[in-house]
DNA sequence: CAAGAGTATGTACGTGCGTACATAATCTCA
DNA sequence: TGAGATTATGTACGCACGTACATACTCTTG
């Protein structure tokens, strides 16, 4: 039987479902995930979606790559705006930024990094994801102290996701550098 | 019909369903979890699972509020091997467990944690969660350096999940002090 | 002992899933 | 211009899901 004409070959089709697929994440997260929701996000017959990518597993972690390739390209350019004397408040502010303006895709990212823990594709993109904060700090200060700070910036990230109202940049500046105590 | 007669009256019945939501958890993670597959490995019929939980997201809740439970328990007998000199040593201790013998419940509250971006009890179990560890510290140490130790072990334990070989207690340890540098 | 509460069980409904694949259209290149 | 590669599309299969609920059994209490 005759159908409708098929629409014009479209050379951006694959990215605009990873972008459809990146934005569905977002919005309502992990679990909404599917063929079928992100072939309606994007606008594509679901069958669009299995052309171009072989599995819905092969499709996160497409996803999880360029979100990591965004975070990479702005940290790059954070990195720039860093000195040694100035670090944490420099980091409290990449910290407050991902925790107000960028909580979604940042919340994605925890949700994609998790998958790590039980596959060992996404596991090696979670280790990529840590790598990339800490070679950035890891240009201004001694290597023990990017590890450090790395760390403590994750920890105190995902901490603060929790908190409502979210903590101000001082505040997390505060829990960045040292407690004044000898510990 | 007449059908087989029913088992005798189960009063545990509702515990081993949750017991059994909890290794289930462990073995094959958040994603794996759905009444049928809770009820297999349970031993019992679906409508069992049904009948004692409202739905699979009340089942969830109730699984991580006894994993915070087996928490609590364990963390209050570990505060008891702490003094405030030994701290960084008995909280690299702490998390070499959690990241080795320990390492699949972590992961199941970790996957659980997460939901808490998304729901709002969630969430609420997931301060909960937080403030465990943070409370047995500050029986210690001051306030700032409970919440900088409690943050940055939590930090250190999910990278130190990704990690193969786990990290041993003495690389935690010098995860945890500051770095000898001044920042 | 019987009524009633609580529990156990099996079935069913509507929904959505992942993926495969046959078919057809579009586009490129020789 | 036509062959072939690439892309688009719709349909279908088998599977599993969450939840509801009718029915029946077990146990407790008066």
């Amino acid at each position: 039987m005759a159908r409708t004409k098929n629409t014009p070959n479209d050379p951006d089709r694959r990215a605009r479902i990873l972008a459809a697929t990146v934005g569905l994440l977002q919005d309502e997260g992990l679990s909404a995930i599917s063929a079928r929701a992100v072939a309606t996000r994007a606008g594509v017959p679901v069958g669009s979606v299995s052309y171009h990518f072989d599995s819905v597993r092969a499709l996160l972690l497409e996803a999880a790559r360029s979100i990591i390739e965004l975070r990479e390209a702005s940290l790059t350019s954070w990195g720039q705006t860093v000195t040694a004397p100035t670090i944490h408040e420099r980091l409290a502010e990449l910290v407050h930024t991902q925790i107000t303006t960028g909580r979604a895709i940042t919340v994605v990212a925890y949700e994609l990094y998790l998958l790590g823990l039980r596959d060992g594709d996404f596991r090696a993109l979670g280790n990529e994801a840590t790598n990339v904060l800490y070679r950035q700090l890891a240009c201004h200060v001694p290597e023990a102290d990017a590890h450090h700070l790395a760390t403590l910036a994750d920890g105190l990230q995902l901490h603060s996701l929790f908190r409502t109202p979210a903590p101000g940049p001082e505040e997390l500046a505060a829990a960045l550098r040292p407690p004044a105590s000898p510990g």
